[in-house]
DNA sequence: CGACGGCTCTGAAACCCTTCAACGACGACG
DNA sequence: CGTCGTCGTTGAAGGGTTTCAGAGCCGTCG
């Protein structure tokens, strides 16, 4: 910046004031000074910028694992808030390593960040209100730890249960099954059994929820649900499957085909979750969808909103509707639906020119 | 730091001593410098010391698009790579926008971090050199730009095609075909062709290469060239079939199967990419995969070492090897291959406690 | 007993920028 | 023609850290 003010004729101070208030300054030379910086490829040392501002503008986002399509959904929607308020996000995946996790976020304060959105996997305890007595706020996203001494934005997976039974019981179909029930240790499951309960309770009596455990949430888990539901005598057999995981619903789908039913002409099955790998099957799923984009885009905000009023921020939790999008393991007709409106359908590669 | 060294009693020069270089201060000293430390919990502002240094030590990253599945694959190599040297890396999501890309880029350039690996959509042009004229080191991932003066990670795409075709002609398939073979203007297509063409050559003369035309590499493409194969005459039809695209393949398959074909009894597909969403279906897809990771691991290992030897550092490409990985729709067994050793199947949501 | 070498620790400069009080010039006004 | 206000510009302070030359101090050796 010496050089640039030197080569210009002008001093350091009006340098500054052509790159941060360009109105204070005469456009002659303003047009003189910002010539020079060209010629000179003059870039601005952001951090010394921090250093004098004591905070920058840019928002931090720590991620417990960019391998799951959730994170990076909400990856994508904080990105497009942030960008949309005139910030820049980084990202940090913490790669499901909780002393990683707890790294970034200590990296993230230590250079003064405006803010931080931190999706855990675990609770993430003291780790947080480190960086808060520095001054970082610090939104939780996606993770309820019931503190109420921070923000936090959930995604409502009791609706996620109500909606998708909603769905199905909206299709006509009375005899349903869940899928994944045991594990109601999982503050999810337990959730999305409840809100599948209730619309069941609220169908009246003929509507019937049974509930189907698997040893296991991941994929493995529903090929025993599967057989087991593909073995019961068809009077008895559930009409429509809820599984707890859209991964677990695409196992219950291939043990079914495996036994040679019809899916969904004699089992329609939907999942719950944002995986991307139901979508392009023979059969594509129907879901309710974790509007991971919108969590990400209610955490900026809040988290701007928490950075704006330093102090007398009352803290609060957001909780985000999720999103049913029928694909054909419920619909009536069977079309491939792989060109339908799915939301955000990310484009190909390869993407070169 | 200033407070640090007043309530030890000490100098600032000491408290930075016990931060950077504890073996040069006597341990009684170091305890009581960092018990004050714990007590008013002190974290150094990482801009300042960047601010000295002159550049810090993370690295950028700044992807086209995290909707894409092969560029968080990029994304999580090279996290990993970062983090086994020691080193933190920042993602920045493009969001498919080349202007946001580049003012990405240019604020980590403002930033000085140790380097930028940029995985763009189209030819970043002048950009790139701006942040390189001022030392931030930056290396091109996944985007031939064929020049000479900048270090690049390239996926071999030849190779991607010739993996794909001796697949199947190692199956015994003789009469194959090549699914959008017509977008040879996109390098990538290019490339698989030849790769392909060149495997089905090299067999002999009983081995042909059918190439079918698709109006477009989005899904829809597939729709046409599905129905156009599974309409031939048997005898004509061909056995086995490559898609450019995995996304290209899934609606291929689903094609064949509305038409009442059997994948991959009649017809055997697969695809290439790395898209998560062929990998759930009914008919799990064969694929050479991009191997996302391991780019980003070698596009880290480039830029530190570009980072490291200031001048005389030798340019160079490096080209990673495609991975074959067979799933159901070329196998002989139908089985549902979702349990079996898919490279990184993420692990489920739920994940909350 | 004095000189000398090692350890520790200190103080100040340097890093690059922003900000703010103050200053000079210039036009308007009385 | 002197005074006042504005506008544009300046110069220095300040922000948190690292680094480096040097100052004390203690022990050792001659």
């Amino acid at each position: 910046m010496t050089d640039v003010a030197a080569r210009a004729g002008v001093s350091v101070g009006t340098v500054s004031h052509v790159l941060n208030h360009p109105e204070r300054v005469r456009p002659a030379t303003r047009e003189k000074v910002e010539a020079v910086i060209e010629e000179l490829g003059f870039t601005p040392n952001a951090n010394a910028r921090t250093l004098v501002a004591g905070r920058s503008s840019t928002l931090g986002l720590v991620v417990a694992d960019l391998g799951n399509t959730l994170f990076v959904e909400i990856a994508r929607g904080a990105q497009r808030e942030a960008y949309a308020r005139g910030t820049t996000l980084l990202t940090a995946d913490s790669d499901n390593d909780d002393d990683l996790q707890a790294t970034h976020l200590e990296f993230l304060d230590r250079t003064r960040v405006a803010g931080v959105l931190l999706s855990p996997m675990a609770d993430p305890g003291a780790t947080v209100d480190r960086a808060r007595r520095h001054g970082t706020p610090v939104v939780l996203v996606n993770y309820d730890t019931g503190r109420d001494d921070l923000c936090t934005v959930l995604v409502d997976n009791d609706r996620v249960g109500y909606l998708a039974a909603q769905h199905l019981l909206g299709l006509g179909f009375r005899r349903l099954a869940f899928v994944g029930a045991n594990h109601v240790r999982l503050q999810p499951v337990r959730d999305r059994l409840a809100g599948a309960r209730r619309a069941v309770a609220e169908a009246g009596g003929r509507a019937s929820l049974l509930e189907v455990a698997t040893g296991d949430v991941r994929p493995a888990g529903g090929r025993t649900a599967g057989r087991e539901i593909a073995s019961m005598p068809a009077r008895r057999r559930p009409r429509a499957v809820i599984a707890v995981t859209d991964l677990l619903a695409m196992t219950v789908v291939q043990e079914l085909l495996a036994a040679g039913l019809d899916v969904p002409g004699d089992v329609a099955v939907m999942g719950c979750d944002y995986d991307t790998r139901g979508w392009g099957g023979a059969v594509p799923l129907t879901s309710v969808h974790l509007t991971g984009q919108e969590v990400g885009r209610e955490a900026v905000r809040l988290l701007l909103e928490e950075a704006a009023h330093e102090a007398g921020h009352v803290h609060r939790t957001v909780v985000v509707a999720p999103q049913l999008v029928v694909r054909a393991s419920s619909a009536g007709d069977r079309a491939p639906a792989a060109d339908g409106p799915v939301p955000d359908l990310p484009p190909p590669t390869p993407h070169l020119p």
